[in-house]
RNA sequence: CGCGGUGUAGCUCAACGGCCAGAGCACUCGAUUGAUAAUCGAGCGAUGUCGGUUCAAUUCCUUCCACCGCGACCA
């Protein structure tokens, strides 16, 4: 049987015997059930949550989880380390936040989801942070005591960055992180390196680097700086070696010179083509005899620059039919290869390699147009010479010593240094007859951060991890040091495509294994695999893990061998990394140890360290193998979208070097944190918002629900504002867990708890719709989109419940008897509201749902933590057309609320209380209506409502609805209207419905 | 410059190509004073831009603009 009000209130007035003469009359606003709760309103964040974090501490509540969920199935999601060297700012917060939702989500869920957060600590930004403390200092300190201050500096900011991270209320083994810098991952990483080399995937190649020749180093881009700089402009001749007839007849027989600029005489000697763009127009100008191919575009220019005189255009063609044409060098008995790409622009550009700005760069190509459109090309001299040097098979040549010196195979130049022979190469090339026009050019071009000097591009030995092959050979090296095998094309162009190559398995992987969300990844991670170099491992630095290879000091011979590398790995594992600056190579080289090629037994270390990346990437082998509640793959990784370069790549080719597959089963990315304006957030422009600042003044609770309050899969603005309606719609959901509570006071779940089948109707209706949004949360979680989970359950306290089901019940909540069996049907539905909103909030609201957890009346399980609980489980039976009845219901509500709104601007009433109702419905309407007919007037909280039969014109779902005063009198307890007030001699002032309550509430009391 | 993403109300989000673009918050007004530094109701308010496809476009295509990330910026 379902309740009613009136079924509830006629059972309690029928079996009561009135005794009004007996006892006083009770106060009556004591009478009423209001509230009760130690759910305070004030949610006091900033003090309360550190307590609740000590009380998790030391009842050690991450491990009570994990021991309680032994042998679920286990769900992996591995932690991205971030970089140790600075305090922690939104972006890592929401990162972590991010992680700890689907850990947490996961877990009550009902998986075995442990959580092993790691922290990256090689690498430059810390080794250049360290140097600009120590000073001058650093230059005459060894590398051991350089790499203690690193590691000193990573720990420090690590411990930092765990204190910030645990403040958040992340679960995780705080305790035992996995560390990049430990002995064991240090090692791992270098075996893993030998894993690479076992299979043919490393080599030994050259590649222009920025390298500063006062102080005879390599440069990272970050250690060079831009300033003025005055450097020869020069439009030299190269002669035409192929037949000129070959590009258009009419220059059949012609002497025909190819006229390229640079602003880097001293790279003529190492020029080995031209390259020109295969779109652009070019032309063959006859002038004074001879006959020069530049730029349709920039006749014009180049005539006026070089003086020539009345130019005559003989033939023109597109740069396309240049190609793989052949100049002569023009004074170099050597061919210069014409080459097509798209990176030749015409001129103006001619400085931009020193430009930052490339909006700038654009802008003086307007006033400032140089060049041929011929480009000069030295593929040891330039990072676009030589990635199209690679690809039509040149050398990466570059006749430039450590010291910026030409060497002995440089003819008239040889042991010049580079900016002295400048002006010597112009004068050179003047009395050859081979340059056309000079001039000083001024540009801005990179300078040594340290020592100001003007720097030089200059190729140098690298470690690379080939994209395009396996079972690639280490290189063999010339006497000059230089790389002379790896000349061959690495570039995807749909031929030579190799199936066990990192291009070819990766993509492979990114396309049919991963799932990718959103699922635009996918395309990205492809495209940027597609196009990407050769991956160059090696750094000139020491704070990180030494490449693990010899050379024999006799022959030169690289060793670089797995058995030799892991015996290193050994070393490094007892020993960290340090190791191979502590130690001799003959120390660090397994016993007896002899070159392959001479069988010397003297041997040299390599000085180049491993990319980070390397480090990172390899965390899925270091961590999630080595760890017995872990396992690989994982099931997601999370990051921010500069991972797709970052360490979802790096972290795929370890997984594909070691197992031949993907790392990671799903790979979710996260948006970028911007300010108010959609501006990306930077410490320099002053608009970053920083969790050091809202936590002390919102709490953790309220940077968490701004984490799931938008779109992560989007950009993620934050603002004061927006924190402030992220502040408003926790209040929201604390105030609507806050009514539950107080209105479950006194309420014993084991004792007072109604079946579900004798509830009220609108009590069942309450719990239907509970049900709904469990499955939704459910189904929200599990897809990751915790925005969709707030929204859901935002949506469901402010209208669902506050606007509509709490509103409707407080009159049965405060004014039946505290035990009548309608209230108790009101407070069963309110508990399990409660006991789920407090478990679906969990992931999100970490702090705030246990304490809802810890004020809800005992529960049957008994769990002390609400994190230690499964999500609420989703009903067996639908009650959709429960659903769909009340929807209607609803929507007659909102029509008769419209009506009392206009009612209370005529001032007809005041409180909806003070109302009288009258409503003529449809056909349809009335059936719905009169269904419910007693209870209308506590769903319209009005004192009467009279319902009268359709007229037979009337459309099926129409009401007329007139809003009345209430007759009668106000109840002095409920406060409802009724022509019955006075009718106890006892209680003179109330209604009828409250004398049956009070005859209740007496006769309770004399039973206790 | 290349690749990718985003653009709906002051804020955060909705809308199988189809009813008058829908919510919540904020703001204004009103009610209540028994969720009270609360609660209830009402009002206000929006598709970045130029075109195109279509009977019909927030949705599909295109131009431009703005913003975000990654990469490139060479002689």
């Amino acid at each position: 049987m379902v309740l009613t009000w009136q079924s509830c209130y006629y059972f309690a007035f029928d079996t009561r015997p009135i005794m009004s003469t007996e006892a006083p009359a009770l106060d009556l606003k004591k009478t009423i059930n209001l509230p009760k709760t130690k759910f305070a309103q004030k949610a006091n964040l900033p003090q309360t949550e550190p307590a609740r974090l000590k009380k998790w501490a030391d009842m050690k509540l991450y491990e009570q989880i994990q021991a309680a969920r032994a042998g679920a199935p286990k769900f992996i999601l591995h932690d991205g380390p971030p970089y140790a060297n600075a305090d922690i700012h939104l972006g890592t917060a929401l990162n972590k936040i991010l992680k700890d939702l689907i850990v947490k989500s996961r877990t009550m869920l009902g998986f075995d989801t442990p959580y092993v957060p790691g922290y990256d600590c090689h690498g430059l930004p810390i080794e250049l942070h360290v140097e600009r403390k120590l000073g001058e200092k650093k230059k005459d300190m060894p590398p051991l005591s350089i790499r203690r201050a690193c590691r000193e500096f990573a720990a420090n900011a690590l411990k930092r960055q765990t204190r910030d991270f645990q403040r958040l209320g992340i679960f995780g083994e705080w305790d035992n992180p996995y560390i990049t810098m430990s002995d064991h991952y240090e090692a791992e990483t270098a075996r893993l390196f030998a894993r690479f080399v076992e299979r043919g995937f490393v080599y030994k190649g050259a590649r222009p680097v920025y390298w500063c020749i006062h102080d005879q180093t390599a440069l990272a881009e970050a250690e060079v700086e831009y300033h003025q700089h005055a450097s020869p402009s020069v439009y030299v001749k190269f002669p035409l070696k192929s037949d000129p007839a070959l590009i258009d007849p009419a220059l059949a027989g012609r002497r025909v010179f190819a006229l390229i600029w640079t602003t880097t005489p001293w790279t003529l000697p190492a020029n080995l083509g031209i390259a020109v763009h295969p779109d652009f127009d070019y032309v063959a100008i006859e002038s004074g005899g001879e006959v020069y191919i530049i730029a349709a575009e920039l006749i014009d220019v180049v005539a006026a620059r070089c003086g020539l005189a009345e130019p005559k255009v003989l033939a023109r063609f597109p740069g396309s039919k240049l190609d793989r044409l052949e100049a002569q060098h023009p004074w170099i008995d050597r061919p210069s290869l014409f080459m097509v790409g798209e990176h030749v622009t015409l001129g103006g550009e001619a400085d931009a390699e020193t430009e930052l700005d490339v909006s700038e760069a654009r802008e003086k190509s307007a006033t400032n147009k140089a060049g041929t459109g011929l480009v000069h090309t030295a593929p040891g001299h330039g990072h676009d010479d030589f990635v199209i040097g690679k690809k039509y098979g040149l050398e990466i040549y570059c006749p430039v010593d450590n010291a910026g010196r030409f060497t002995n195979e440089v003819e008239y130049f040889a042991g010049l240094s580079i900016f002295e022979a400048n002006p010597k190469i112009v004068d050179f090339m003047r009395e050859r007859g081979v340059l056309l026009f000079s001039e000083n050019y001024d540009h801005r071009y990179p300078h040594c951060w340290r020592c100001k000097n003007p720097v030089i591009f200059r190729a140098t030995p690298q470690w690379f991890i080939s994209m395009d092959h396996a079972g690639n050979e280490l290189t063999e090296k010339d006497e000059d040091d230089r790389d002379r095998s790896n000349f061959t094309s690495n570039f995807v162009g749909g031929e030579l495509l190799d199936e066990q190559s990192l291009r070819v398995m990766s993509v492979r992987e990114v396309d049919d294994r991963v799932k990718w969300i959103p699922a635009w990844g996918r395309d990205r991670m492809r495209n940027m695999l597609s196009g990407r170099p050769d991956w160059c491992v090696s750094r000139q630095r020491v704070w990180g893990v030494p490449i693990p290879a010899f050379y024999c000091a006799k022959c030169n011979h690289v060793i670089a061998e797995p058995n030799v590398i892991r015996h290193v790995a050994d070393i490094f594992e007892k020993e960290s990394a340090d190791a191979w600056f502590k130690r001799e190579a003959t120390d660090l080289l397994p016993e007896n140890f002899k070159c392959g090629e001479c069988g010397a037994t003297e041997f040299t270390k390599e000085t180049d360290i491993l990319d980070v990346w390397f480090d990172s990437g390899s965390s899925s082998i270091a961590v999630l193998e080595a760890r017995d509640n872990l396992r690989w793959p994982a099931d997601v990784y999370i990051e921010g979208g500069d991972q797709f370069r970052g360490w979802f790549n790096s972290s795929l080719m370890v997984g594909l070097a070691v197992h031949d597959r993907a790392p990671y089963e799903a790979v979710l990315c996260h948006g970028w944190t911007l300010d108010a304006q959609g501006k990306a957030m930077h410490k320099s422009l002053g608009n970053a918002v920083s969790p050091d600042e809202v936590i002390p003044k919102l709490g953790a609770e309220v940077l968490r629900l701004w984490c799931v309050s938008s779109n992560y899969m989007e950009d993620m603005r934050c603002s004061d504002e927006i924190l402030q309606r992220v502040a408003d719609g926790y209040r929201k959901l604390r105030n609507t867990a806050r009514f539950a509570l107080g209105n479950l006071d006194g309420f014993d779940p084991a004792q007072d708890t109604v079946s579900d089948h004798a509830l009220l109707e609108i009590d069942q209706w309450a719990l239907a719709e509970l049900n709904s949004i469990v499955v939704a949360v459910r189904e929200a979680f599990e897809a990751y989109d915790f925005h969709d989970v707030y929204q859901t359950l935002h949506q469901f306290c402010t209208v669902t419940l506050s606007a509509r089901y709490f509103d409707i019940i407080k009159d049965r909540l405060y004014t039946f008897a505290p035990r009548n069996q309608a209230r108790r049907s009101a407070q069963t539905a309110l508990y399990r509201i409660a006991d789920a909103l407090a478990r679906m909030m969990a992931p999100i609201l970490v702090f705030t749902s246990d304490e809802i957890w810890e004020n809800l009346p005992a529960s049957s399980e008994a769990l002390p933590v609400v994190h230690m609980a499964e999500f609420p489980k989703p009903a067996d039976e639908d009650r959709a057309d429960l659903l769909t009845k009340w929807a209607h219901l609803f929507g007659y509500r909102d029509a008769v609320l419209a009506k009392l709104e206009e009612a209370r601007v005529a001032k007809t009433i005041g409180s909806s209380l003070e109302a009288r109702v009258e409503i003529s419905a449809g056909r349809h309407a009335y059936e719905v209506l009169n269904n419910h007919r007693d209870d209308l007037r506590y769903i319209f909280i009005v004192s009467e409502v009279e319902l009268s039969e359709p007229h037979a014109e009337m459309d099926s779902e129409a009401l007329e609805i007139t809003v009345i005063r209430a007759h009668g009198q106000k109840c002095d307890r409920c406060w409802n209207y009724s022509t019955r007030v006075g009718e106890s001699s006892k209680y003179p002032t109330v209604c009828e419905r409250c004398v049956a309550a009070l005859e209740e509430i007496e006769a309770s009391d004399r039973l206790s």
